[in-house]
DNA sequence: TTTTGAGTTGTTCGA
DNA sequence: GTCGAACAACTCAAA
């Protein structure tokens, strides 16, 4: 520590990757200190490894995030290891006097950041933890009998109503560093990139960091919040925010697209009012999985219904291949797949489709689902994604009912009626007629004869039939209702 | 404490 | 082709 100086403060960037609305950052640079931005590459990420495409997006982000800091005259400093050995190890290295980081609610995460926090203080450096991913913190949240909820409507109008006045902090514009830089490592030692095979080539829709989600928002706002209810639900659209990546990595914060889409919203009609109202409800669905997983930690792990303890799943590799590949035969399921192994994402209602597919028509646990998804979406968040299956399979906190079992043949021709969707997705569909393109086994002979399509060969027959699918998983959960 | 109304996103069948 | 009812029973949240 020089004489001149106070030692630095340190940031500790996880999920936050931004300098706007960045309340540890902001805290250090508000102490006066010189400040030191340092990202750990940890061997855990909730108790998981982080899936490919999570690392395909951290290596863009970390990417932008340092020359952004670069830009302001601040420097990312790039370890890896575990964060309780190395945070106060950088700590003591700089002789920095402050630690800021923003709060994650991961079970894994949270008795840890505890113990890192008690740990420096211990060694005399002050540590400060932000909210800077939620709205609400899971523990904000509460029923009138001070229980927390575990029925969406309800908690979302208690937690909307108890927001009051949203603020966002503006980015620092000028930074100042220690005058001795601590030795950062090497991103592209790091080897986050997919090589050998680099399969992310479908990934260029994406553009990682704060600007990209800046941009993102601004695009979706302009054009994508009118008529956002309706336009939702059809994925030939793309009408949806995608945001969600962003949101996962904090490249933008919940708050700063809540104030921003109330901003737009606020010179547009009635009709706009209502579209604004079910894109911030999808703000509201993260932060109930959010909570949720706070309060039900094994959330990813177990049923919250136990009595599907005694489902009985079926073990069927081929199957399970089947579907991660989109090769079941069902046109919806299979665009879903491929969209997602092309580009890390599926449109939101699919995702419900191949998820209902993979529970109910094939019988294989949603974990296998759960698991699929965490390593290919690059939105992949532990709340979310086990939040999202366990709805999907009716073993959740607040789930649907054991009735509801997608028809993928129907959800087609509802929501994706022109086919546009799966003609991108399932090429070789793509000459089918619009009457059989959802079902392509019902083509007569003299169409299959002139589009050149044979069933079978170039495209599956489905790996199960719908009616006896539907019936069999009608059986498995009487079984287990009745057990009960 | 008891009661009451409600619960993101659906499908099928029969009139 | 359209429309309403049935599909189970349960748990949650609030009065």
């Amino acid at each position: 520590m020089t004489e001149d100086m106070p030692g630095p403060a340190l940031v500790w960037f996880r999920r936050d990757l931004r300098l706007a609305d960045n309340p540890a950052l902001t805290c250090a640079v508000r102490s006066g200190r010189p400040v030191l931005a340092v990202f750990v590459l940890e061997p855990l990420d909730g108790a998981r490894s982080l899936g490919g495409a999570s690392l395909w997006w951290l290596d863009k982000s970390l990417r932008a995030l340092a020359a952004s800091l670069e830009a302001i005259g601040g420097r990312l400093i790039l370890r890896r290891g575990a964060a309780a050995v190395q945070i106060p190890s950088l700590a003591r290295e700089v002789g920095a006097g402050l630690v800021c980081w923003n709060r994650l609610y991961d079970p894994a995460l949270t008795e840890r950041d505890a113990e890192l926090k008690a740990a420096l203080r211990a060694e005399g450096v002050e540590a400060r933890s932000f909210n800077g991913a939620l709205l609400n913190e899971p523990w904000t949240v509460k029923t009138g009998a001070g229980h927390p909820f575990k029925v969406f409507t309800p908690y979302w109008r208690a937690a909307s109503a108890q927001l009051g006045a949203v603020e966002v902090l503006p980015a620092p514009d000028r930074l100042t560093v220690p005058h001795k830089l601590p030795q950062s490592e090497a991103l592209d030692a790091w080897g986050l990139h997919p090589r050998a095979p680099d399969w992310s080539g479908g990934f260029d829709v994406w553009t990682p960091g704060e600007g990209g989600a800046q941009a993102q928002l601004g695009a979706f706002l302009a054009t994508g919040l009118a008529d956002y209810g309706r336009r939702r639900d059809l994925p030939a659209e793309g009408a949806g925010s995608h945001l969600s990546p962003h949101l996962h990595w904090g490249e933008i914060s919940p708050r700063q697209v809540w104030v921003q889409a109330r901003r737009r919203a606020s010179h547009g009609g009635e009709a706009l009012k209502a579209d604004l109202d079910r894109f911030l409800s999808e703000l509201g669905w993260r932060e109930f999985n959010h909570h949720l997983l706070f309060h039900l930690p094994d959330l990813a792990g177990a049923n919250v219904r136990r009595q599907f303890d005694g489902f009985p799943w079926r073990r069927d590799p081929k199957a399970l291949a089947a579907w991660r590949s989109g090769r079941t035969g069902y046109p919806l399921v299979d665009a879903g797949m491929r969209e997602l192994w092309a580009t890390g994402f599926m449109h939101n209602r699919v995702r419900m489709v191949v998820a209902s597919f993979l529970i109910k028509h094939l019988l294989i646990d949603w974990r296998r689902g759960e698991a699929w998804f965490w390593d290919t979406l690059v939105d992949a968040d532990l709340a979310n994604n086990a939040a999202n299956w366990q709805w999907s399979a009716g073993s959740g906190a607040d789930a649907a009912p054991f009735f509801r079992i997608f028809n993928p043949i129907a959800q087609g021709q509802k929501f994706d009626p022109s086919g546009a969707y799966v003609r991108r997705w399932v090429p070789e569909l793509r000459r089918l007629p619009d009457a059989v393109i959802h079902a392509p086994w019902t083509a007569d002979a003299a169409v299959l004869d002139r589009t050149g399509l044979r069933l079978g060969a170039d495209y599956p027959n489905p790996i199960v039939d719908h009616a006896f699918a539907r019936a069999r998983a009608l059986e498995a959960l009487r079984a287990i209702t009745a057990e009960a």
